[in-house]
DNA sequence: TTCGTCTATCGTCGATTGACGATGAATAGG
DNA sequence: CCTATTCATCGTCAATCGACGATAGACGAA
């Protein structure tokens, strides 16, 4: 709710990403499990709760602490849904990564021409 | 050299990138210091030496171990100038964790209708 | 040769991470 | 009420990370 209009406004929606902010973005994925997580949020488009730990294959307490991570740095939004949370990606957080990694190829790659 | 004419043959350039792949690269950019080398070698495309360490504000030994893992991740590479090392980005390597944010990207959000 | 510069490696230390089981809280259903 | 389900938290353990100083190797210059 609060990157609504984020696009309309020039200036203040990019304070020029952290080293810090992108190399906690990067911490966050830096982990085969919380990969693997992502990319099941990513087919099944529909938050899961407890299917994350079968499909893992880890502790439930293990798998709850990478989500806590994963939360924790914005990579995902639970959504309670008694007695079940319902996990989402958010796709937004994972912009200032984008943007450093975006910038590498236009530095490193003359014309990628592709559009 | 290896990935010349990698565009023309269509399966084995793309070996849908492992999960552990992914979470190596994510790894090798998850600490401050090597966000602001990759920073470094991206504005100063002129590769550089020593000055890295004078940048970051680490020890040399310090410096040199992240340096390290950038290359054993292949995100940088180190060309012999003796007495120096010139270093470079090889922004190929960090395309399988480009294309997983851009997968969350476009799932993520309904029509970026650029281009 | 000797000196100075630039890097890489080694060893060590404290701090952090990743994994687990056990426990606890909140809720739906009997 | 009690029970089952789902998730978070705690405590503990081994393993890894990050930083440093010290040392060694490779070369250019004097």
């Amino acid at each position: 709710m609060a990157a609504a209009t984020a696009r309309s406004v020039p200036a203040p929606a990019r304070p020029a990403p952290t080293g810090d902010d992108i190399a906690a973005l990067a911490k966050a994925l830096a982990h085969p499990a919380r990969i693997h997580i992502v990319r099941l949020l990513l087919e099944k488009r529909t938050c899961i709760g407890c299917d994350i730990v079968d499909e893992v294959g880890l502790a439930q307490s293990t798998v709850s602490e990478h989500l806590r991570i994963l939360k924790a740095a914005g990579i995902i939004t639970g959504e309670i849904e008694r007695p079940r949370i319902c996990y989402s990606l958010n796709p937004a957080s994972l912009r200032p990564l984008a943007a450093l990694l975006d910038a590498v190829f236009e530095a490193g790659e003359p014309e990628p021409s592709v559009c």
